[in-house]
Parts: C-alpha cells; sequence; structure tokens
DNA sequence: GATGAATGAGTATTCATTCAT
DNA sequence: TATGAATGAATACTCATTCAT
C-alpha cells in the first residue's frame, strides 16, 4: 500500500526493511549504502525507517544479529548432540562452512563492516559473536580433554583460526574458480581437523637444517 | 626504510603522509579516515596532500604497495633459499607472523580495505597481493611435488586459508590476554603445518557414527 | 489546582501532559523539547497528546495560561485590596518576587519563547499578559496620582523595568551563590520602590562635572 | 566573484556570513534561522560557511562576542575616565542604554537563543558577559565604598537587575509607542540610579498597614 | 613546492503531524 | 479515549576535490 509500484510488499515494515538493507549492504557494503536506497528498496519512506530502527548503525546490527543468531543456533544443536567430541566437532565446522556457503554474500557484510560501528553497537555484537565463539571453543577444550585434539596449541587461537579462515572465504572465493563453494569447504574442514591432532599421532616431519627462527618442537 | 622509491626520505611531504595515512587507515579504517585528518597528522595542508596524491584512494593504494613490497621481498628470499621445501614453508609461514607481529596494526588496513578500490587502483594491489600469493603458493606446490605436503587439499586452498588465518589475527588477538603475539604466531604455524602433512603420515582419527553430512574420508 | 479548566484532575492524560511539557519547556526550552518528549515524560503516547492538543504551540500556550491565570488571579486580590496604593504596590512586587521565587523554572519558559508563537497563539498569551501588566501599571497610575509615584518617568516604562528584571532573575540567579532567592527579591524589591519615588523627595546627587549625554536633572 | 548577481560582494567570505548571520538571526531569530540562508545571504555556498566556522552554534558564538566585545571596550573606557564614580556610573547606563537603542535587534539575538548554545559553546559567551557584568559592578562597589550608592542591596543584585532590565527592552518595546528609544532609556537610566542612591538620603515612604509579606525596614 | 579558500553534491537524522483502527 | 505505524519535508553538516596564487 505504500508504493504505487506493482510488486506486492508482503510482511510488515520491520522484515522488509531488515531484508532490504541485508541485501543491500550485502551487496554493496554498508557504508556505500545510503538509508535513502535501504527505504527505497523496503518501500517504505525514510521516516519508516526511523520509526523502527535508531540508526543505520542499529540497523545494521540488527541484521547482524540475525544471521548470528541463526548461526549461533545451529551450533548449539550440533555442540550437544548425543555423539562422540570428534564427531561433534567435524559436524560443526562442516555445518559454518556449508552455512557460509549458503548465505555467502550476507555474511560478507558481517566481516567488513563490524569495525565501523561504534562502541555501544559492536559491544552487542561482539557478545553474540562471543557466544558463538565460545561454544566452538568448549567442543574444542573437550577434544583436548577427550585426547583427541593436541593440547600444545590454545584452544582458543585453534577457534579464532578456523573461524577466522572461514569468515574470510569471501576475501579470495572466486565462483568461477576451479573449485565449487562446497569442494573449498570440504577442503578447509579436512585442513583443520588434521592440523588439530595430538601430535603424538603424527609421524614428525621436521625441517631439515637448523631453524632461523623459532623451530617446530 | 618504508618505501622502495626513490624519492629522498628527508622527512618531505610525502613521506610524512604516507605515515600518516597508514596509522590512521589502521587506526580506524580507511572509509573513516578524512583526508583532513591525514593532513593534520601528517602536519602538511590539504592542498599539499593533492599535490602528491591523485587522490584518497591513491594514497592506499600507495600505503599498501609499500608494505606489501616490503613482505613480498622477505618472502622471494625465503623461497628462493637453498633448502629443502618444508624447512622453507615453515620459514615462510614463521616470517609472516613474525612480520605480522611487528607490524601489527598497519597490515590490518590491507584486510579491511581492498574491496574499496575502485578498478584501476584494485588492479595493481590485486596484482601485488597475486604476486606474493602465488611465491607461497608455489612453495605448496613444490612441497605436493616433493611428498611432503598433502595432494587432497588445493595449494591454493591452503595459501588462502593460512594467509587469511594470519591477516585476521588482529581481528582477536588481544594485547592483554594469556597469550603474547609470538606465542599465538607460533602456534599458528604449528597448526598450518600439520594440518598440511600427507595423510599418509596420519593414524587416521575417524568419526565413530554414521555422519550426519559430508564424512571425512 | 493547575488549571482553570472544567476538565477533571484525576492524574487524567491532559494534566499530565501539561506538568510534563511545564518542566520540559522550562528545562530545556520550548524549542529544545520534542513532542516525543513530552508524550514519554507524560507517560502517554504520541497519539494521545494529539488528541488532547491541537499541536506543540497550542501545548504551550496552555502552559502559559495556566501559569499566568495564577498570577494575574493573586494580583487582582492584592490590587483591590483596601490600602494605600504604596501598601498595595508593595505588596505586588513583593508578592510577584515571592512567587517567582517558589515557581522558578516554570516561568523561564514565559520569558523565552513567547516570540516563537504564531500569530493565532500569541494574541491569546498577549492578552492575558496585557492584563497582568494593565493591572499592575495601573497601581503605578494610582501612585502618581496620590502622588507617591514619580511622574517624570512613564507608568509604563516602570511596569516593564521591574516585570523584566524580576522576569530574568532565572538568567543569573545561583541557588549556590551568596543570597537566598527570597533575601534577592527583597532586594530587588527595594530597589524598585526606591526608584519610584517622587524627584522631590530626594536629596539630589548630581553628577560633578558635566554631563557627557543627557545629564540626570 | 563568488556570485551570479550584479550586487557587489565586498568583504572576504568571513565578514560577509558574520553580517548575514547578524541579520537574519536577529531578524528571525537563531532556531529560525537556516544554514542555507545565511550562506544565500552571504553569497557564499554551504560548503564555505562551514570552512569559516565549525557549527552553526559556533556562528552564534561569534555574532555574540563581535557585539559583546564593542559593548565591553566602551564601558571599559567609561569605567575607567577621570570622573567622581556617580559620574561614570551615570555615563555607564546611559552608553549602554544608548548603544542598546542603536543596536537594537542584533542584541535581542543575544537575549533569546543563548540558552540554546550547548555547554562548550555556552562557557566562552559567559564568560565575556562576565566581564562586562564584572566591570558595571565594580562601578557599583566603588560607589558604595564612596557613600554614594546604597549598601543594603548588594551590588551584584543592582548590577544584574539593571542589566537585566536593559537587556530585555526588546520583550516590550515598541517602535510605534508614545515614547521613542532615547526617551524609554532616559527614564530606565533615571529609574536605576534613584533605586541606587543610599537610603539616608531618603524621605522614606512606609506602607502604612502591617505587611502581609516581608516589609520593608 | 605549497597554500587555503571555495565547492557542491550528498548524508544521516529529526520531528510535528496524521489517520486507520 | 487512545494507539502506534507511517509520513515527508526540512536540516545541519561532511568531505573529496579543485584551482588561482
Amino acid at each position: 500500500m505504500t508504493g504505487a509500484s506493482g510488486t506486492p510488499a508482503r510482511g510488515g515494515g520491520r522484515e522488509r526493511i531488515i531484508a532490504a538493507a541485508t541485501d543491500l549492504f550485502a551487496g554493496q557494503g554498508y557504508e556505500a549504502t545510503t538509508t535513502r536506497q535501504i527505504a527505497e528498496a523496503a518501500q517504505v519512506t525514510k521516516g519508516a525507517l526511523y520509526h523502527w530502527f535508531d540508526s543505520k548503525q542499529h540497523l545494521l546490527v540488527c541484521v547482524y544479529r540475525d544471521l548470528l543468531a541463526e548461526q549461533t543456533g545451529r551450533l548449539a544443536v550440533i555442540a550437544s548432540a548425543d555423539a562422540p567430541v570428534e564427531r561433534r566437532l567435524h559436524d560443526a565446522a562442516a555445518d559454518l562452512v556449508g552455512h557460509i556457503a549458503d548465505h555467502f554474500e550476507p555474511l560478507t557484510v558481517w566481516a567488513r563492516s563490524m569495525h565501523l560501528l561504534d562502541g555501544e553497537h559492536a559491544s552487542h555484537i561482539r557478545a553474540d559473536r562471543r557466544r558463538y565463539h565460545e561454544t566452538f571453543r568448549g567442543l574444542l577444550v573437550e577434544g583436548q580433554a577427550a585426547g583427541v585434539v593436541r593440547t600444545d596449541v590454545s584452544a582458543s587461537v585453534m577457534a579464532h583460526g578456523f573461524l577466522s579462515t572461514v569468515g574470510n572465504i569471501h576475501t579470495w572465493f572466486r565462483e568461477d574458480g576451479p573449485l565449487s563453494r562446497h569442494e573449498v569447504g570440504t577442503q578447509l574442514v579436512a585442513l583443520f581437523l588434521d592440523g588439530l591432532r595430538p601430535r603424538e599421532e603424527l609421524i614428525p616431519v621436521r625441517p631439515a637444517g637448523p631453524a632461523s627462527s623459532a623451530p617446530p618442537a
């Protein structure tokens, strides 16, 4: 009813604004997206936009949180499943990678714009991210206790390492490259899981000569 | 020693501008940094800034290239050294991590702002990055040929994975955390190198039950 | 006892809105106060606010009139009392000053915002103010006729002078200063009443040298 | 050169902006004046306006300070003249009143808009006003010491009283009234100076009956 | 080599007000 | 009697960039 266009505008204002913002932020970045564009895409007035959201930043936060909430929910299910740690670890990694493969563009926003949020808003997001991170790290700690995950590397470093690798795929992945999204995902998961194993399981591959800096082991 | 350019570095305008821009871009991001701030920090006028650089983007490119050039130079030395691949791989990873530990903030820019460059400028940077990436990847390919690096994961994916993990440390590393920069670096290198090994070297750790999604192996 | 209207004051929306608006207008000025703030402070919705009042200006007028009505009522009682003019003059001045001491902030609005009202609304207020002013001035004219108030200064100027002095106390009075509200009030009244006396009662104090501009006497 | 209009635009941008702002603020109030209007009136672009002034408030402060500086300068000359206090007091009052008569509208701004300034800006103005006030009060204190000004009323109250009376003439003075600006001014000065005299000089006029509230002496 | 005044198109945000329910 | 979603026009302010000197 708002617009004069023929496109039916289903759903309440708030929903449509979130949807429009998600698309635009993902497509052209947060900074390059204007409130005018969002309002037009959502077929509401700029006034309505500010009726529902305090600011553009607030809107960004809401977009984030919706995305994060889903991911966190999925992780919670996997982490608390009735299965051995190594199985759950694998599933968590695979699910994250799969989820990202499916929500590729929206998640790009997340990686690129968070540093633009001011303290107030950033802390909300950070809290949500922390929750995800903690659950993931919990799995690794559990694995260390069970002896299936190496203990010479901090669980936190492992979690951060994997999460940021995966969260930055958008940086280099090319849809027209030799590998599909899912192939890349599978390979990253393999890489990660294998790097995780306790050192005792490995037949060590030592650098031959004297190490220039910190030598491994 | 910042630049490789022939311009004398006698505290002249150009040098100071690059230095100021590097700091500001690193600290608050490219988008959030204004030319005014750069000019003030460099103690030059805005006019002078445009005397030396064509545009803000041009400035960003210059900041990048100086940074990248150094890193690429170091990698070239390591990659072409007379040592076994595994040794050179280790050294390359360790050096990158060490270099980042030392140039922590400046390198943040690199991760966050590249998508903002327009075609003209982006291609220059991309070429430089590609050069680094290719050298690194070359090492992995060499390793695969020598049988010390797994072949079931694309060398490109391995390179991108490690490079983006390392390039995003700034996202989560806390100076006041339990681990020092160098400890974190060492652990990341270990994680990476161990994930790299050919699968035959491993005593496999199989998920116990039936896999919910793509099972490993 | 705030309003003279017939509306029952059972904490209904209207009363609460007036009260909230009075506080806010006094505290931050009419212009700087938003309808949103008023609605929130009155714990009603913005819709309800517009149910009771035609516009923000209408609300301002209502705030004024309540305030002025009380003051005008008190003045009427004093002016028509059975007492010599000088007594009634003194009482009028003292009462105004006392009243202001008690309703310090609300009356601030009055001084600052009247010029913002449009013709329609302004004339209502102006009529009310005029009524107050006229009564006060009537007292002075009466005093002039009785020979207890100087006639070389227009009664209107005297009235305006005192009224605006008193109406601007809020500009400079500091609760934590050396004098209390009532001390300041008493001194202003004395100053005013003494300035009022016929010149013949005075032993003139002449400027010694030749006057640079209009010399007194 | 800036505009395309035929009106010659003499003077630098900054001067013209101040002049235009002064006129507009005086004519329609600070809040009702838009930066667009100011820029157009000054025949500069809005950008130029912000080149010279940090904000609209900053501009207001500059307008104020120019006005205040002149008034303060004049007062300083009078106060330090080689003449008896009563003469200098008279001259100061007369000069202020005369100055206001001549700069009627610009000074209106000052009275109406100061409460809109935020802390930072307000304090600059307040400091300037204080300086004026202090000099004026100094004259009264001197008068008290010399025995020509009453001591039962605080010099500060006298100064504030007169200054705010005079500063609010714009509230009620009508160009088309029976008295001219200068007549009104002269009368206010007389009223003030006579209210100032030591009480001993007066043949007291006592309220006849018992006082309803605080009786004078 | 360097200045600094000027530009102008663009941005997020505000806010009194309306109206279907 | 009251709601609250929606409006739309207006506003202060930003900022990369230019150019005469």
